[in-house]
DNA sequence: CCGGATCCGTTTCGATACTG
DNA sequence: CAGTATCGAAACGGATCCGG
């Protein structure tokens, strides 16, 4: 160190993640259920995935949102709050999900050396296809689940 | 559910994300010292980026070695010294850090409407191109740093 | 000096019970 | 059903200590 700066923050722009708020094990969880699962309900986080504690859940969806990248309506009709929904910048974490879900698939092969996913190989074909398919799906509101009920992709 | 299952691990492959490896505030951190920083050594990854406490360091470097993402070999010629190689598991990783850069640069502009960072634009246009270089850097032993000294992206 | 390991006070997480 | 309150357990951060 050449001066006694303090850097009190974190680095400058050039390199910086942004992990302060997705680098945590929960939220990029949540998103992708609201993008891929199209979750919308406190209920829906709570019971699907793996079990997440609902104050640990509630704290990260007040993260979440005072981040900007989702938001919370009250459900018109029920007035029994919560609707939770991407915000663009949510929905921009889309190439970012998709690769975590890529690197994942590809190296977490345990105990099925010829491919751990079978859908792997179309989901990296099918990059741009699957990011405008989001894109198309948020745009209009669609609420239908990317994923099929058996488990299986739907993408390309 | 049509059926009791138990689910007693996480889901099953199609949208598993492997956070219990990544999903933390500084093992990506790591990573991307390593690939963009050519950090090769404990005290640089100690000194630089954001403070991390060294039992915290050792504790990442162990679970990223141990999930097969990075080595520790001894340094030939000083005993004392262990260097720090992503392996090719670790590299794959390039997709998602360039993915999670180019989101906190696009829309962490606090303070600078016109452009956070000026260099993302670079980054989008260029996205195969960073990435083989990477790459090629990796497989060549190039050991200098992606980034200039001036904390200036040297990226095409 | 460098790469850790160990101890300790503080913060966060996770499970469950509880409330509006 | 959507959260909050509580409490033990785990993780974190800082400092110090140790082997090479």
């Amino acid at each position: 160190m050449h001066s006694g700066k303090k850097t009190t923050h974190r680095s400058a722009c050039p390199v910086s993640l942004s992990l302060e708020v997705l680098g945590d094990r929960w939220s990029l969880l949540i998103v992708r259920d609201m993008m891929v699962r199209a979750f919308r309900s406190f209920k829906q986080f709570q019971e699907s995935g793996e079990r997440i504690a609902t104050n640990i859940l509630a704290d990260r969806l007040r993260k979440l949102e005072s981040a900007g990248i989702i938001v919370a309506e009250g459900d018109p009709g029920d007035g029994r709050r919560s609707v939770y929904r991407l915000t663009e910048r949510g929905i921009d974490l889309a190439p970012l999900l998709l690769e975590l879900l890529i690197w994942g698939a590809r190296h977490a092969a345990e105990g099925d050396p010829q491919g751990p996913c079978a859908a792997i190989g179309a989901m990296v074909q099918h990059r741009a296809a699957v990011l405008s398919e989001v894109r198309r799906r948020w745009a209009e509101h669609d609420d239908r689940p990317l994923q099929a009920a058996d488990g299986r992709w739907l993408w390309p």
